[in-house]
DNA sequence: CGCACTACTGTACGCTGTACGTTAGTGCAT
DNA sequence: ATGCACTAACGTACAGCGTACAGTAGTGCG
């Protein structure tokens, strides 16, 4: 018996040498230059790829693959994936400045709450990473001065302390609840197409209704910025309204 | 030179034979009897796993050994992940049925809509099964039996076709948010500790509203069910004022 | 010149979902 | 009874993930 394997790598190739082999051309980067990274970089590519290929084909090694460098090398500027998100999510947050317009205070409103539902389904990733975050995590709503300025206008408007405050979280929860619907549903023609064979199929006699309004919930569903002015219009009513106004 | 490792298994731990050092008692299960499984008894447990550890802690492998039972015997009832995913998310949407109250047509639907806030913030994961659904499967709408229902009574409150698939929309997309936001935030003690320490900490001077709404905000952090059904109210008074209303 | 420091890198581990081939229990035809 | 087709349950393996850890090379300072 001239020469036994040892217990482990029981089957080989054994035609030919493996180190020759096995390393298919693994593309041997040469090694990055020292000031090549800097976490700035590192968020702008991140938030490209994020929006170009989706959020679930993103990780660390595609990323550091687009940068040209060492997976590693990220772990010199965030401690982890998580904190690489949270950078990228408050960067776009913080670099957000609401549109300071003319008119009444419903008016301004309207024109901030309509920035924000653009910035959102403008970054469907960034959207993500705000409605999927843990909450584990230091909590950022949508962005702290647009915060302050809709909470501004809303007093403004004569609404008192509590419905001010009411107000705003009423129109936080409709404005990222309506964005999420549209990068899910309404941007993507597939989903249209099945949602509208979805509805032609409905048995008739089971959902009235909703088959007498098909069209209707279809043509909403293709229009989604329309839906949101709607919906924003039926809140800022309803603010117009409250009882406690005293304008 | 009396003896050379292959290139392959650079340093192996030579110092005793692997064969009966590798196994390190894999709980050696025995093989579970025939019709021990069933595509209903793996939604169950799945269910259960998810709402009880959390979504990202759910994995194939966990629920097998939750049911005792080899990873691979999932696949015999489902294609994927995804397919158990979406079966579990259409039981639990399927499975309800909005509440048959009386009253006029907006204290109905005020209920309907409370009762379906109440499932979501009650299922945290199908909640967020619903949100974070890549978009290409199939599209269900809250519960499509809900949906019906909800649209019956905007036509009976006397909305026209386009308004009332209009409202059954911003209705929609208010109630997702807000349990997103609920399961989030409001129901985390520790994530509502961190907002309440960052909103202690704003400096005044550039978030004066913030500042001055603090107490507010905050308060309406904790009470979350109360926010939900504020801006519903909110939307549901804009929908009486609609001018095309014709009762 | 040498040394401390650190930006970058390679390897490895434990985890994931799941393709594929194997095993064993069941019901039916013989 | 005996064999056979069928299939539920299983084990193994693989590619990919995040990242711990140890190594390496380039920089700036003594």
């Amino acid at each position: 018996m001239p020469f036994t394997r040892p217990v482990y790598a029981p089957d080989m190739p054994s035609e030919q040498s493996i180190a020759t082999v096995a390393p298919p051309r693994p593309a041997r980067r040469s090694r990055a230059p020292r000031g090549s990274l800097s976490a700035e970089l590192i968020i702008d590519h991140a938030l490209r790829l994020m929006d170009e290929r989706g959020l679930e084909a993103f990780s660390m090694r595609a990323l550091a693959e687009d940068l040209g460098v060492g997976t590693m090398a990220l772990y010199t500027y965030f401690r982890g994936k998580d904190e690489l998100f949270r950078a990228a999510r408050d960067r776009v947050l913080a670099a957000y400045t609401p549109p300071s317009t003319e008119g009444t205070w419903d008016q301004q409103l309207r024109a901030a709450c309509l920035a924000v539902h653009e910035l959102f389904t403008g970054r469907p990733a960034v959207l993500r990473l705000l409605a999927e975050s843990t909450g584990q995590d230091d909590f950022v709503d949508v962005a702290t001065s647009s915060m302050d300025r809709m909470l501004g206008l809303l007093r403004e408007g004569g609404l008192n302390r509590e419905d001010a405050a009411r107000a705003y979280g009423t129109i936080s929860r409709f404005t990222i609840g309506s964005a999420l619907r549209e990068i899910r549903v309404c941007a993507r023609p597939e989903a249209l197409e099945l949602f509208r064979s979805r509805i032609a199929a409905l048995p008739a006699e089971l959902y009235p209704h909703l088959a007498d309004l098909g069209p209707e919930v279809l043509a909403n569903a293709e229009d989604s910025p329309g839906q949101y002015e709607y919906g924003l219009d039926l809140i800022l009513s309803g603010l117009r309204h409250l009882p406690s106004r005293d304008s």
